[in-house]
DNA sequence: CAGTATTCGTTGCATGCGCAACAACGTCAA
DNA sequence: TTGACGTTGTTGCGCATGCAACGAATACTG
C-alpha cells in the first residue's frame, strides 16, 4: 500500500465544479426544450441568435454563439428541416449563407424567449448577492490565457 | 418584418455563459491530458477518485464524480485496457466491481495530480477576490431545484 | 422457502460530436 | 486574365454519449 499520492480533492477542483454546475443547468433546460419543442441545445443557440440578429451566416454563428462550424451547420440543417429556419445563399458572396427565422420559427421564439428569461430570473434569485462576482469570475476565466 | 420578439441577450444568459466558460477550461485541460498521457476527461475523473478512494465500484463513481454509469463503465474499461486500473469482482457482493489503481496508474497520478493542482492555483489567481462568491454561487446552483 | 422486486454493471442502438478533407467561391498579385 | 492562396460551408469518419434493455446477483415479502 504505497500512500505516496498527493492529496487532491476533486470536489474543489474548479473546472470540475463548473462542468457539473453547467451540465446541471443545461440538462434541465435541454430537457424542457426537447420535450416541449423538440429543440436541442445547439439548435436553441442558433435560434436565439437569429431572433435578434436577423440574417446570419454559419461563420457568424460560430463566432457569436461559440458553435464550431460543423455543429452550427448541422444544427441549422435540422432547423431548416423542422421548418423553423430558412436558408438561402447570399447573392453578394456565394460562399455565404443567409439563415433567418421562418414565421414558424418566430412563433416558436415567442414562447421560448420568455421561458428562458424567467429561468434566468429564478437563477438570479437563487444566486442572490453572489451574482456580480460570479459574472466577474466568468469573464476573468474567458479572458485569461491558461 | 415583424419585430415583435422580446429582447434577449444570449451573452448574458447564465447557463450559456457557464457552459462556455466550463468548455473553455475543460478543453484546455483535456488537450493536455490527451496529448501528454492519452487520458480523456471522463477517464481523468475516474483516476482522481481512485487516487484517494482506493477500491471503488461503478455506482460509487457515478455518485461521487457525476459520471453516468455507462460512461463510468466505459471509462473504466479503457483504463483497464491501458493498464492504469485493475478491475476485479467484489467477493462480498458479486454484482459489484472493485476498481483500483495499478502501479502504472499510481505512477501516472504522481504526475497528473500536481499538474492539476498547479492549474487550480493559476485559476484562483486569475479569479482573485471573486473566488469565494464563485464557489458560493456554484453551490447554490447545485442545491437549488429549478 | 419460493417468487418477485431491486440493484449493479455491460452492451446495442441511434445520435451528436470534433476533426480533417473537400468543393465552391472569392481575393489578390503579376 | 491567370494562377496561387484564403475563406465558407458541408460531409465522411471514427468515436463518445445517453438511454433503454438485459443478465446476473441480491434483497425482500408473504
Amino acid at each position: 500500500m504505497s500512500r505516496d499520492l498527493p492529496d487532491f480533492d476533486l470536489s474543489r477542483f474548479l473546472p470540475y465544479r463548473l462542468t457539473v454546475a453547467s451540465d446541471r443547468l443545461s440538462a434541465g433546460l435541454a430537457r424542457r426544450y426537447r420535450t416541449e419543442f423538440g429543440i436541442s441545445n445547439a439548435e436553441w443557440r442558433v435560434l436565439v441568435h437569429l431572433a435578434d440578429a436577423g440574417e446570419v451566416s454559419i461563420r457568424e454563428l460560430e463566432a457569436r454563439v461559440h458553435l464550431e462550424k460543423s455543429k452550427a451547420s448541422r444544427a441549422a440543417s435540422r432547423l431548416v428541416e423542422a421548418g423553423h429556419v430558412t436558408k438561402r445563399p447570399n447573392p453578394e458572396d456565394r460562399r455565404l449563407v443567409r439563415l433567418s427565422l421562418s414565421d414558424r420559427g418566430r412563433a416558436l421564439m415567442t414562447e421560448l424567449l420568455p421561458m428562458a428569461a424567467s429561468y434566468q430570473e429564478r437563477l438570479e434569485a437563487v444566486i442572490g448577492t453572489h451574482m456580480d462576482d460570479l459574472e466577474a469570475a466568468l469573464e476573468a476565466i474567458m479572458e485569461a490565457d491558461l
